[in-house]
Formats: C-alpha cells, sequence, structure tokens
DNA sequence: TACTGTGAAGGCTTTCACAGCC
DNA sequence: GGCTGTGAAAGCCTTCACAGTA
C-alpha cells in the first residue's frame, strides 16, 4: 500500500478546510479588492447564484437578505457574510438588487467564461451526466465523451460522438477542455485522470471510488453516492434507537401528520420526468 | 418569498455543523460507550469501510494509519482521531485489524441491517441511479422506483417496476422504503419530498436544485452537481489570473509531466466502461 | 424604519506532539 | 522501535448583536 511518487491532496467534496485568495481584480472596471473567500462560502455562492437567477426569470427586482437565505437554505447572517467576502452591493433599509448580484456573484466565479467540459467513462452515469442538457445552459457544454467500450466509441449522446479513451490528450486540447468528469469505475479512474491531466484540464470532479493523485496545480472535487447513503443511514440507525429509548411506536408508517400539497418556490404542481441531473 | 409553516433545516450535502450524540450501544456485546461521533468524522468513517473492504479482499490483514489515511486522501492523524471516536480498535506498534475495524465502522454507521430505497424521478439521473448495482451490494437493495410520465410508468428497470408518484405512500410503506432519492426537476421535488415523508421515509438524498421543507425528524442530503462544477470553476478562474500575474506561459497543454501509467490501488490496467455511479 | 455590513464571540474541526503500549 | 490514542493548541466557520445607512 505505498503510493506512486507524485502524490498529490485530494478532493473530498465535502471539503474541509482552506480559504481563497480570490482577487476579483481583472481587466477593465476593477471590483473593490475582495480577497481571501472562504471555501466554504464559495459553495454557497454558487447556490445564492442559481436562486438569483430564478428570482430574475420571475421578475424580481429586489431581494432581501432573509429572503434569498430562506430559499437558499440559510440564515441571513452567513448570507450577508458571504456576500460580505465579494463586497458591498446591498442598500440598507431596502436588499440586494437581483441583477447586479446575480453578475456580481458570477464574475467572482468566474463564470464570465465558458468552460468546455469532458465525460470519461460511458456507463449508467456518464450517460446521465452526458445526456444532461443543464451544464450546458450554466456555462459548461459538454464537449467531449470518452470510453473504451468498442459498443460505445462511435455513437452519438446528444450529438456529441463517443471517442476512445486513448485520444483524451488529443481532443481534449484540440477543443479546449478544461473540467473533467471521471465517472469509469475505480480501477480506472487513476489511469483516466492522468491522461486529462496530461491533456491540459485542470479541474476534475470524482464520480469513481479512488483517491485520485495529481500534481498540485489540479484541483480533484470528489461526489460519492455510496457516502451520502451511508451518512443518511447512520442517521436513520441514530433515530431509531432514540426512539427505542423515548417513545415507544408502532414501526411502520409513523410520521402521519403533514400537509401532502406542494410548496416549493415555484408552486406545488406535479411535473416529474424529463432531464433531472442536479 | 415566505415559506410554508412546516419548515424545517436544510441538507447541505457539505454540512457545515454539529456533532451526533452515537451511541453505540446495542444488544449483545455492547462496545465501549463511544459518544458524540462529529458529523464530519461520520462522512469519512464511511470512506474508511470502503477501503477496508478493499483492503480486505485483496487480502490484508492489518493496515497502519499511515495507509488506510493514505488511500482514503486523509493525514494520519485525523484518521486516528476520527477512530478513536468509535473506540481503541488498534494495536500500538502494529495497526489496525482490518476484518475487525471493517466490522466495528459497519456497526457504528447503523449499517448491520438493510434500507430499502426508492427512487423517484426516472429522467436521465434517475435512470442512472435505479440502474446503479452498487447501491444493493453495500445494504441499499433499490426496492421502488417512481414517475409520473406514462411512457415510463410500467417499464422495468433492473427488474424493478416504475410505478406512478401517486402511490408513493402505498408502495413505500408495504416495502418498508427508509430511504428516498428525489431526482425530479426542481419544481416537482416538494411535492414528492412531502410524500415520501407522509410515507415515513426519514431520510432523503436530493438531487434537485431546490431546498426541500421537512419536519424536523426527517434529514436530507443535498447533492447539487452544478455548484460542484461552478467551484471547480472557480478554480479554474483563480489559477488563471495567479498564471497571467506570475510566470507568464503558453495556453494550450501546459501541464506536461506526468507519469501516464496507472496507478490506482487495484492496478493500473484499462477497464472504462460498465456501470459507474460513485 | 428596515435592512445591510461587520467586529467579536463561540463552536467545530484539524493539526500538533507526545505519552502509552505492543 | 513503531504505532496508536489523545489532550492541547490553532484555525476555520458560524452565529450574535449592533452600528451604520438609505
Amino acid at each position: 500500500m505505498t503510493l506512486p511518487p507524485h502524490a498529490g491532496r485530494p478532493g473530498t467534496g465535502a471539503n474541509g478546510t482552506g480559504s481563497i485568495d480570490g482577487r476579483a481584480g481583472r481587466t477593465g472596471t476593477a471590483a473593490p479588492v475582495t480577497r481571501a473567500i472562504p471555501e466554504a462560502t464559495v459553495a454557497r455562492l454558487a447556490v445564492y447564484l442559481r436562486m438569483l437567477g430564478e428570482l430574475a426569470e420571475q421578475g424580481a427586482d429586489t431581494v432581501s437578505s432573509e429572503e434569498l437565505a430562506t430559499v437558499s437554505g440559510v440564515n441571513s447572517a452567513k448570507l450577508r457574510k458571504d456576500l460580505s467576502y465579494i463586497g458591498s452591493y446591498g442598500i440598507r433599509g431596502v436588499g440586494y438588487e437581483v441583477r447586479s448580484l446575480h453578475h456580481q456573484i458570477e464574475r467572482t466565479l468566474g463564470l464570465d467564461e465558458q468552460q468546455a467540459v469532458a465525460v470519461v467513462g460511458i456507463g449508467n452515469l456518464g450517460h446521465a451526466l452526458a445526456g444532461y442538457g443543464g451544464f450546458g445552459g450554466r456555462g459548461f457544454p459538454v464537449t467531449a465523451l470518452f470510453d473504451i467500450d468498442p459498443d460505445l466509441v462511435g455513437i452519438h449522446i446528444n450529438g456529441i460522438l463517443v471517442e476512445h479513451v486513448r485520444d483524451i490528450p488529443r481532443v481534449c486540447g484540440e477543443r479546449g477542455v478544461t473540467i473533467g468528469l471521471v465517472a469509469t469505475p475505480g480501477p480506472a479512474a487513476q489511469s483516466v485522470c492522468d491522461q486529462l491531466v496530461a491533456a491540459g484540464v485542470r479541474c476534475i470532479l470524482n464520480f469513481a471510488p479512488v483517491v485520485l493523485q495529481v500534481p498540485p496545480q489540479v484541483e480533484v472535487r470528489k461526489v460519492d453516492l455510496a457516502v451520502e447513503l451511508q451518512v443518511l443511514a447512520f442517521h436513520v440507525a441514530r433515530r431509531r434507537e432514540a426512539e427505542a429509548a423515548g417513545v415507544l411506536e408502532g414501526s411502520a408508517a409513523p410520521v402521519a401528520a403533514l400537509p401532502t400539497n406542494g410548496s416549493g418556490p415555484t408552486g406545488g404542481h406535479e411535473a416529474v420526468n424529463g432531464t433531472a441531473v442536479s
């Protein structure tokens, strides 16, 4: 169990630590100096951004920290603190101007230019990722697909050709891919990752159940569905014990009371189907 | 933008706060009292568990904190601290007995009994989740599938019938579903969630881009792929700025040097394809 | 008046470093 | 000698509470 020499730091999806020297200074009208955005804040900014987009679609002009916080699932103090890292774009007594704040967050996250995405491993999940329309709409066009299965190489998904893994360096170079999604089985992941890195890809989202070793200039984040389920299972078990120790109850269908009407931000009508990644 | 009365706490995937009163006491030979496992530790225990499983398959009897930490992507101090929350199962001067530690973590996470899983929303992602074989192998058999699209209701995926969303309460009750995966479009998610909760489901993994409102006894975790990509994009942008300010370089394929051989724990041969969620 | 922006306080998590044990 | 288990220190992150402003 010793490791290869090019050991790097792993990405963990729910990363614990570290703040970020995020200078927003850029060509043209520079924003107030704004530095050191905490990692945790960056993740939430992405959420605020989406909610602001929805608010804008609904025609809202301004939003208070309380409102935006509620739909984003945080408390208003945290939201204000988060926004304070990118500058003072609010109006006291009023709130935030929706479109302007949207723009500022977009700029801070570096979303003013598109990032070409490659998906490697067109299995169940890879196929779903390749077919997901939402990435392109958010500035992440899926631009290349790879696998080694001869039955898959050559087919098109959403108009994109599946190519052989051996062509990763050439294709990614040609198309300027900057983000790679690794959706291969575990044993293949490191090899694929190395090829992506060799092709100049600097950011990798890893769905494979291994810790990828990368050089320091490459950023990895990990999404691990099995871990998510196990954390949930832990909470089920805890709850069950608490119940057993506390109010003894029947076992099946215990929760009962709760309004069964819809209550999402957009209303309550059913529309289950369609493309549903993310 | 006011909220429905049954507001609960949101789940955030990368949850920030809170430790957990995880008593391990149980019928039979009780383990040392072991309480208050931090949330962050629980998530990592799930990773250690998987790595221990792989080590066991490879025939390892013992493993040191350093080795297990490396393959899990953490440092050894953190690993030892994490393990100390569940008890003292290591042997000084030697390491941990692989099978015994595996068992202890399994017990702590409440994985000694199976949890039936329902997937709601059989779109791109839902289909991938439904077809993923890995859940069943880890004690999370996918037991029910739901959608409202008439073209989907009635078909089978991996031998499981897709049923109508309106039957969630009945079917989940009958089959003892304890975990629900919400993979619907945003607008449908809250309604579906309410039905799952009414059916007695206590844990929900939410892939929809909304914050679900649930009563306090229900646990929600959120997986948001768009957010993951945006966080990566932020790092790309940051890096690009640093580069522009520092060593001026060519733009395409800059990373270059790196061994292109495989180096995952299991070896380096290619085998890209097959079922590849998580 | 209503709401933002932010120092300060409090918690949680990670890291350090070393005592204790095999 | 080597490795685990763990107090203590340090670092992040969240929450509080209120000054400041449109």
